[in-house]
DNA sequence: AGCCCCTATTTGGCATGCAAAATGCCCATA
DNA sequence: TATGGGCATTTTGCATGCCAAATAGGGGCT
């Protein structure tokens, strides 16, 4: 079930997160199927991913419906994924970098600042700031060694808005959103710094509030959504409700 | 019916958790499906479950085989479990408890006291503290309402080993044993009295402690099968090998 | 031994059949 | 009009058979 389920989960996936359905909506497997242009068994399968990912609910005998996500479920969300991310620059900073990583981590640091000084205003330069951002939250993870932190914030990461790819710029203010990166990257610096210095505790210090700030960004965007802009074109949309 | 297919997962979740199979064995379709007495199709769903729960690992076009589990993954997903519960306190504690799960908590603590006082000495009485401990637990995820934590924790939990209700018991050294239930019986007094003084800091730092200790006693034993009586004869067999 | 080719098995996927449950609809009744 | 009961249709849940492609396995050849 490698290239068609895959890609079948995919494109399900994205129409999801892109809001092509309405939260609540009964997804038929009929439906699905052709609308993916695979079969019901395939479809079934690439739902039960998706269920499993938590972007489907199944009630027995009933099929499966698109998941209704609170405003307050996606903020949990964001905020375990971070606390998850400030135990893993912990780790690292206990375990160490090896040589490979630290270098790996300082071509990131400098591509991010090469971006910020170019200026991050065309949606060419935004993916490239969201790309090298998502990369270096990946490799913070994996400098922790753990396995389980990974397989944890992978999940999280799925849910709509959760990712570190789903950064958000305020287009309505771009003065602030500028001031939103250059902090965002200070965070970085420090934390990679406090890593090398073994100062486990300053990095994981730092990476909470890198998150809370990221996180109340998000938030506040959403409920003012005549600003967001999601890069990737990903999540964001009728997915989310301030109703519960 | 949803019937049979949670059935054949929940059957084949727990031949692998007993460790009917050993790790690295592929599982071919053909024989999971006759071996749980249920159709291909049925058997390819519920092994695609067991692979998003991390119990198998897929390689395309290759089939799926028995996930090999290292003592430093298990170590691994103890230590995010036990910090996430001490999320889950502090949550709690800065949320407070309603008045039906502050009484539940009181009743659940009342009934551990009781089995600790009557000694957990026979089967019977250890099964009843492993199922309260769990619902005890459990309870303490749900007071923080946090729906990502109880998703991420239960993620964890599906991991062998690493669930609450995978408790150790030390038969070689009864004294031991009980002297280690009574500590976690305290943790347990005072990780609820600190979230009923809305005391998060302190309630978060005693669960991690808590969990460091329970995820220390059960690496020890696992470095010493001889001692190692898992409760509910779940997991813990070949799955885990210390290699990696 | 190393390599190649051929065969048998297995995976990945599709279409269909079928019983049971759910859904929707019509109509009778209050 | 609102209610509710009964019937037909749809949908789900699962099984079965089939097929192409990829893999694994087993000789045989050099």
């Amino acid at each position: 079930m490698s290239i068609a389920l895959e890609e079948a989960t995919t494109a399900l996936r994205c129409r999801l997160l892109a809001g092509d359905f309405d939260p609540g909506t009964k997804l038929r497997e009929i439906s699905v199927a052709e609308d993916l242009g695979v079969s019901r068994t395939l479809a079934r399968l690439a739902m039960s991913a998706l269920e499993h990912e938590g972007l489907l609910t199944r009630e027995p005998n009933r099929g499966s419906r698109v998941k209704r996500f609170s405003i307050k479920e996606i903020a949990d969300a964001i905020e375990v994924r971070g606390e998850l991310e400030a135990m893993a620059v912990r780790q690292a900073a206990e375990r160490g970098l090896d040589a490979a990583m630290d270098a790996r981590l300082e071509q990131i640091l400098g591509s991010l600042e090469e971006v910020l000084a170019q200026g991050v205003t065309t949606d060419a330069m935004r993916d490239r700031w969201v790309d090298l951002n998502s990369t270096l939250h990946d490799c913070l993870v994996e400098a922790s060694g753990n396995w389980a932190l990974k397989v944890s914030i992978s999940q999280m990461s799925r849910l709509p808005l959760v990712s570190p790819s789903a950064l958000i710029f305020d287009r309505k203010d771009h003065e602030n959103g500028h001031r939103q990166l250059v902090a965002s990257h200070a965070d970085h610096v420090e934390i990679v710094a406090a890593i090398r210095a073994r100062q486990g505790h300053r990095a994981e210090a730092r990476m909470r509030e890198h998150a809370f700030m990221n996180a109340r960004n998000k938030i506040l965007n959403l409920a003012d959504p005549e600003t967001m802009d999601l890069a990737r074109a990903l999540p964001g949309g009728p997915l989310i409700r301030p109703d519960k």
